[in-house]
DNA sequence: GTTAGGG
DNA sequence: CCCTAAC
């Protein structure tokens, strides 16, 4: 078992004059992402991922938000496919997962206390409270999270960091300042670049208008809120990134807003000023750091219009999700050498048991493996306080059960349904289920009767309109062959009751029970 | 819990 | 595969 706790770290870099953000441990290509500046402080200039989704102007001190959609407080609503792989990612099956099974996980089966406990399967753990991310919700805006905002470059706070590049840093150019004044001298000035916990760096005083107290910040990457996913050993690199996406998702999926922590505090004041909160280009800002928050993220604040970015956007109250710490991630339930159902040749039926099921296993593993995967996406304490006070809702029974996940049937399993409703007949499915899918405890009757429709479905259509693995001819055959659907009412050589089915010769020769 | 049939 | 009426 893998389990992944990773920070995503998202890192600035100069490109075509503009700084980029990279999120770093995205399941897809970099590209340019986000770009700040600021003029009086800091000129935030973000590019959107993958496509631009809107535009920031930061103003001063004032953040203008030359938005076309929507307003700063909503995030970029925008659908995005990141990429062709991440646009399908989310397709573990034939449709868009409805949501995270982490999710799920948590509603079913943790009990917590108030202090943010949780117990389950004896395991007490420590759990985060999850944001209220209304699945729907959360479902119909998985596509845009990453986009970056662009924010037009009003000047740059210039740098020269040709030699001080850190890892994952920036690397940028000396850039012109608005006065088309070359500057290098940021560094010297600044006393140093201190890295903050989320690599913020004081970039000093500008040297371009040292009238101006300006506080320049290099920030080298933003604090996100952590990951806990994982996956099975045998996962997929794919799987994993999935994994990962999906959890990003669930904590970008309403937008992200820009957290300030200094000192070890959170902002929350925003119409304090640099220099009230302690912000000074006099000082090292080694303790300043950026984050980058689910939103909504903060309680309402004190005061001032920003309260109304506040308002969480949900009418619908939705309970508490939580989640564990990273070290007690629970298993993913993927059965390692399970052999219990499995004893040798007298299994009692043909199909395998989902297990290890058919010939079509690369099929499975991918499955089992996205059905086993756990996206567990805590949120900040900031967060937690938000969600507090957001009422509990219900979650419709479509929001909190899965869709099973999508496993053909394999011509060996057709053939030995065909067979078994060449001997029981259509109409007594569950009689079927026994004789020949006993073992396979993915099959329902249900799924049994299902692929019988499609079946006598595909047996009448063109061998051209068909799809999926093709069933042999003879089989299709053999599906609407009368005998078949003749078959409704047992023989007086079959038996009608269940426990008389394992007398039954079996298609394979094999008794059943 | 099963069956049948539409979605 | 899901959902659910009908039994």
């Amino acid at each position: 078992m893998v389990k992944a706790t990773r920070n995503m770290e998202t890192f600035l870099r100069r490109q075509n004059g503009r700084w980029h953000l990279d999120v770093e441990s995205f399941p897809v290509d970099k590209k340019p992402s986000t770009l700040v500046t600021s003029d009086e402080s800091v000129k935030l200039s973000v590019s959107t991922y993958p496509a631009p989704c809107r535009s920031l102007q930061v103003i001063r001190n004032d953040v203008k938000l030359a938005n076309k959609d929507d307003d700063e407080n909503s995030g970029c609503t925008q659908p995005s496919t990141p990429n062709k792989a991440s646009g399908s990612a989310p397709r573990v099956r034939d449709r868009p997962i409805k949501k995270l099974l982490a999710s799920k996980y948590w509603e079913e089966n943790l009990k917590s206390d108030d202090e943010g406990h949780a117990n389950s399967g004896g395991k007490a753990m420590h759990v985060y409270h999850n944001r209220n991310i209304g699945y729907k919700h959360q479902r119909s805006q998985r596509d845009f999270h990453f986009k970056k905002r662009k924010l037009f470059k009003c000047g740059s706070f210039s740098n020269s960091d040709g030699e001080m590049s850190t890892d994952g840093g920036i690397s940028s150019s000396p850039t012109n300042d608005l006065h088309g004044n070359a500057s290098s001298s940021c560094k010297a000035s600044s006393g140093g670049w201190a890295a903050a916990g989320t690599s913020v760096f004081n970039v000093g005083r500008a040297s371009f208008r040292p009238d101006d107290s300006r506080v320049k910040f290099r920030i080298k990457s933003f604090r996100v809120p952590e990951l806990f996913v994982e996956n099975p050993e045998n996962a997929t690199v794919g799987s994993l990134k999935r994994t990962v996406m999906e959890a990003v998702t669930a904590i970008l999926g309403g937008g992200i807003r820009i957290g300030v922590v200094f000192q070890g505090k959170k902002v929350r004041d925003d119409n304090k000023t640099l220099l009230q909160t302690g912000i000074s280009h006099e000082y090292k800002l080694d303790a300043l750091g950026f984050s980058l928050e689910p939103y909504p993220v903060q309680a309402p604040q004190p005061l001032g219009p920003d309260c109304r970015s506040c308002v969480l956007p949900y009418d619908t109250p939705r309970p508490l999700t939580r989640w564990p710490s990273p070290a007690t991630v629970v298993h993913t339930g993927i059965q390692q050498g399970r052999s219990d159902d499995h004893t040798g040749t007298d299994l009692n039926n043909f199909v395998e048991s989902d297990h290890d099921s058919a010939p079509s296993s690369h099929y499975t593993a991918l499955e089992k493996i996205s059905s086993n995967s756990r996206a567990l996406v805590p949120v900040t304490a900031v967060n937690a306080e938000a969600l507090s006070v957001v009422p509990l809702r219900k979650p419709k029974r479509s929001e909190s059960t899965h869709r099973r996940i999508r496993r053909p049937f394999s011509v060996a399993e057709v053939e030995a349904l065909v067979q078994a409703v060449e001997k029981l007949g259509t109409g007594r499915w569950r009689d079927v289920k026994l004789r020949a899918f006993d073992n396979a405890k993915h099959r329902t009757y249900v799924d049994l009767k299902d692929k019988w429709k499609t079946l006598v479905h595909t047996a009448r259509i063109s061998p051209q309109q068909r799809r999926g693995e093709a069933v042999p001819q003879e089989l299709l055959d053999r599906v609407l062959s009368p005998h078949c659907s003749r078959l409704l009412v047992p023989t007086a050589s079959q038996a009608t009751d269940e426990t008389a089915i394992g007398d039954l010769p079996s298609p394979l020769g094999i008794r059943c029970r």
